[in-house]
Order: C-alpha cells, then structure tokens, then sequence
DNA sequence: GGTTAGCACTCGCAGGCTTCGAGTGCTAAC
DNA sequence: GTTAGCACTCGAAGCCTGCGAGTGCTAACC
C-alpha cells in the first residue's frame, strides 16, 4: 500500500486538528471541519489505511486517532515547505528586542523568555561558543588585603572569574603590572597552553609564585570543566499547561530534567553543523522526553562561534511557528552579537 | 483562656505529625504515637481550645487538625531553641563543597543545587550585593573591526559586560590606552558619578567620542537596571514532590513566579539586617504563596557586602532542619568569599 | 475538677454501577 | 469507489453506597 496524495491531505487535517486540540481526532470531525468534500465513512477507510501504514495511532479503539512520532516526521519534513510567520508577530518580536539591551548575559536571558512567551513552549538558549577559547586580557583586581578577583575574558567575549590568594601585601599597581605582563605574555594563547608556559612566566614576575600557582589552578579547573558560556531557560512552567502534563510525575521529571544544566546543554548543543533541527519524540534520545519535540536553531558571530536556541515543548507542536520563531530571532541575535544593531 | 505547659507539647506533637505527613492530625494519632500519658478523649479537648485560640484550623469536621500559620509561627519563635543539625549532614555538606570551585557564579549556582538537595524544597542563592558599587577597573577588548567588549570591574567583583560600538578603525592598544586612560579616571567612582564625569573624560581622549557615548549609555542602563549580581535557583521540581502541589495550577503560578527572576530576587533579598529571617505563608506578602515559607540567612564578605541564601517550601517545612543548614551553608560561603577555603 | 470511656454523628474518600456519547468497523446499497 | 446505516466498544462522568477516621458530648470515675 503507498501513501497517496489524499491520504496526505487528511493526515495533515489530522495532525493539524491533533496539534490545535490535542484531543484524539475522529472521522467525523475531519470531514465536517476541514471540508474535504468526502463522508467520514470514506475517511474512516483511509485513516483506516494510514494507521496500517504507521503513522496514525489509535489510544483505544472507541477514541479517534492520534499521529504518531513518524506522522510528525513526515509532516515538518514534507508538509511544511514554507513557513510564513504573520507580520505583526515579526515586528511584535523586533519590539521586544528594542530598547538598550547589550549585557551580554540579559540578551541571552531575554531571548529565552522572548521565545518562550511567544510560543508558550520552553526556551533553551545557550550563548556562542567557538572551539578553543583565546585569552585576550588578565586582569588582577584588588578586593581584600589577601585575595584578588581574577578576570579573564576571551575571543569570545565569555569572561571567567574567580577570587583567589595572592600572598601578602600587594597594593593595586603591582598587581596592575602583574596583569599586564600576563595579559602580554598569555595573549591568544588557549587556557592549555596558558597553563603549560605559566613556568615559563614565572620567571618574568619573581616572588609572586603564590598568585602564579593559584592562577595556574583556575586555569586548568576553568578548562577541565569547559564552562559552557551561559544559558538561559524560560518558560518551563508554560509546559504545565499542557494536557500532557497533567499527571503531576510526568511533569516532575520533565521539569528535574530543565534544572540538570549540563545534561540539558548537552542534548540542546546536539546540531552539529546544520542550521535547523528538529527532534521528534524518539529522536531526541532522552527517556524522559518520548512525548517531547525539541526544535533547534544555529546563530553564529562573525568570529565564526556558534551559539543555538531551542524550544521544547509537547510533540504536538506548533512545528511551522516554532520554526519560523527560531528563524527570526537566530538572525536578530547574529545581528546583535555582530554588532549591527538596527534596532537604534 | 491561656495557653499552658501542655498546651503546647501537644501543639508541638501536632505541628511534627503535620510536617511529617502532611496530613490533619487526629487526637488519637496523638495519644498513640507520642506518648503524652493522655487519652485521646483529653487530647481532643485541648485541640479543642487550641482551634479556639487560633493555633489549629480543622479542614472540615470530621478531619483531624492542621496548624495555622499563628501556630508555625509560635513553633519557629519558641519551641524551636537550639536547631542542631546531624553530624553526618554536616560533614556532606563540607564534602560538597569541597574540590577547586571557585568562579564565582558557579559557586552561587552549586550552593543552591546543593541547598536544594539536602532539603528537598526549592532553593535561591543571591550573589553578594553592596550599597553602591565602585568602579575598579574598566577595559575595552576588541571584538570586531567596529565593535569591542566593554568589561567593567566593580568592588563587589561583579562584572558587568556588553558590546559597543567603536567608530572605524581602532587597534587593541588604542583600545588598551584608552582603558587605561578610563580606569585612572573612573576608579573609585560609582557608575552615577562615572556618567557625570564623561564630558570632563573627552578631553582627555579626543577623537573618541564614540566610545563615550555608547559607554555612557552602558553605565546609564547597568545602573537604571541595577544588576543583582547573580541569582541561581535550584530544586524547584522538588516542590512537586508535595501533595500541596499536586494540583497543576497551583504548581504552575508558582514555577511561573521562580521564572519572573526579579520579582523573586525582590522576595528573596526582603531581609534587611537580620541574619535569619522566616516568613510563613501570608507572611511573605505574595499571593501566589500563601501556602509557603520563605527561610532566608544572609552571608557575608569582609567588604560588608552581604548576599542571601533561601529556601521556599510548603508552611509545613522542617524549620528545624532547614534553619540548620542554611546555617552551615551560610558560613561556608562567608569563608569562601573572604579567602578562607578551608576545603584544601 | 480534671480525666476518660462510650457513643452518636459527620463527612470525605474509594469503589462499584450506570449512563452517555464519541468513535469505530463492517455491510450493503448507490 | 463512495456513502448511509448499524451494531459494538470503551472511556468519562455522574451517582450511590459503605467505610472509617475523627469529632463533640455526656456521664462516670478518681
């Protein structure tokens, strides 16, 4: 049996119904609201068909059918050639992008509860990150007789800090000219590298070892756990507003899931080179997210980093918005890590 | 009528019944299981005077009791002296915190992951916050050919950071001149009085206008907005876990209100002196909590700053046990932000 | 006078039963 | 190939009932 043109054209009725109502969708329902100009009997045969095919399922047999994870396959890779978002959306989006937002972390954090409140799904964004992070800049600062704050900040303009020791008297010009020597001698080296020529340094700035080892110590513990830039989460309790989540356990473990970061970053970082991806229940590979979707999008700087969002949300997603969501914002970010601001 | 000795042991047996079950108390349960030498007939007299001195509230007549708020609140004031906290709980806790952690907003997000996980409620952490931040450094790293990264070190070890534009062609030690010109002159100030002194700062670097102005703009808006340092939240899945919140929508307005970070920070930071401070359900002023309580302890740096840890929880949170750690927690990141990392 | 046993009464909860209706599959006629 | 008709299925919602936990009151007891 193959799928033919109309068994197409109630499919995605069916999926369109199932993703608008998350109810089980009947016969009757497709031929009176979508006019097909066809009797549910008629109908009933197809899905009848289409469910025999795979991509219908039906939760018993007095309740109507719901598409399964191969349905929704088919309908984001097929069905959805063109996906247009309405206007007043689009500018309601630059509108919400106005205004002087520049820390770097709130347009990170802002984009999320954006993309969130937009599609009332969940929003992951994760901030550029490129493959080796280049020191640009060292810098010691004063903040007790017996501790500094240790800054570094990168090609990719992430920026790490961490108080430590620095032994004894040391006033703010020494250590200013500490900074400067390293900041010179560790420009654009990785955070490995950096690490590896500290003894070499050690011999430009005599009698600081203290602070050259505990410098040293941040260094590799800022590289063995890569930190991962910064990523903001919103909208994880639009979630309990779907159906799907009223069993209070489902939502537990879903929401346990958004709060474990690293294993969250891992699975949104999952695109590898390509633009768009679209993860269907299965797909995503996570137990806990078998009736999930995951829709992800790249954005990239011109230093060539590459930074991603993603919504999460039920498997009967609004697939068409989500997408044409993600495509607006990925580019309002690229333009704004680029610096070209139109918003101004 | 007053309330006598025995009173108050059989409200204190009621309170640690409810706490622990979270289910109303009947006199026999009581009598049974702390052994009072009372029958459950006595027992249900003094419940009794108990409901008519507003310590008890009976959900319908033919259930046992549950305290009200008047009564936790006697109960943490009174009953609850001297909060010991297990031996072996404290001794995990160092274990938690133990190897290098030291950026600084990662040992905010691990304070709060760990906070969370010895309780079991949902757990906020502030990052150290003064009165008035003072500028320490400021430092321009150049990103693009028109854009740099402006970093700017405050007292408090805060970093505020974002990308501005530079007018055309600009070489890194141009840029570092120019930092260095900036530092010498801001040093010290607060950001309202760095924005007042940028027309006097012109002068010194002419031909840069540009940079001004967007920095000016920057300063303006991180001190418009002012920056709450950093604020991690864990363990709000656990709230789930509590039959109080089986019910989607009370669960969902409350993670919807851990999502609006200002409004909680508001919250959270509502302490003003005082070292611990508990608030139970009406108490804590938030509609959307009513069935909660809010235990918060501040900590602190040598630099006087002083930042807050919380734990939000059902009214019939283990005071006890929570007070205890947030005591723990609370010295510990008081050493560890004043250098003294007794971990190594 | 405080304490306790006894007892009638209340009322939410869980389980079982029934009804309702949405939806299906099949058959026969168009 | 399409459609009307019909018997059948089965979950959801509503109703009823019995159970039991818990109370308040009264009367007896120490």
């Amino acid at each position: 049996m193959d799928i033919d043109e109309r068994k197409l054209r109630i499919l995605q009725a069916i999926i369109d119904d199932y993703i608008l109502t998350g109810v089980p969708v009947g016969s009757r329902t497709i031929s009176k609201k979508y006019d097909m100009g066809l009797s549910s009997a008629t109908i009933r045969n197809e899905m009848s068909d289409l469910e025999e095919l795979g991509f219908l399922d039906q939760p018993h047999v007095s309740a109507g059918r719901i598409p399964s994870a191969k349905a929704y396959r088919l309908y984001v890779d097929t069905l959805l050639k063109t996906g247009r978002i309405p206007d007043d959306s689009e500018s309601s989006i630059q509108r919400l992008f106005s205004g002087r937002i520049h820390q770097m972390e709130d347009v990170i954090d802002h984009a999320a509860q954006v993309i969130s409140s937009l599609t009332h799904y969940t929003a992951v964004v994760l901030s550029p990150k490129g493959i080796q992070p280049r020191i640009q800049t060292i810098q010691l600062v004063p903040v007790s007789a017996e501790t500094a704050l240790v800054v570094v900040v990168t090609d990719q303009g992430i920026v790490r800090d961490s108080v430590i020791h620095i032994g004894g008297q040391m006033d703010s010009d020494t250590l200013y000219a500490i900074s400067r020597t390293l900041t010179e001698e560790l420009r654009g080296s990785t955070l490995q590298e950096a690490c590896d020529r500290m003894p070499a340094i050690s011999e430009r700035i005599s009698g600081n070892n203290l602070v050259l080892q505990e410098l040293r110590g941040f260094l590799t513990e800022g590289q063995r756990s890569p930190r991962r830039g910064h990523m903001a989460v919103g909208g994880t309790s639009n979630m309990l507003a779907y159906p799907e989540y009223s069993d209070v356990d489902k939502a537990r473990s879903f929401l346990s899931l958004m709060e474990t970061r690293d294993k969250l970053a891992d699975i949104i970082r999952g695109n590898g080179e390509m633009s768009f991806m679209v993860r269907i229940g299965p797909e995503t590979g996570v137990p806990e997210m078998t009736d999930c979707s995951i829709v992800t999008a790249a954005y990239s700087t011109k230093g060539g980093q590459q930074g991603t969002i993603g919504v999460i949300g039920p498997t009967r997603m609004q697939y068409s918005r989500v997408l044409s969501i993600l495509n607006v914002i990925g580019h309002q970010l690229t333009d704004m890590f680029n610096g070209d601001d139109d918003t101004k």
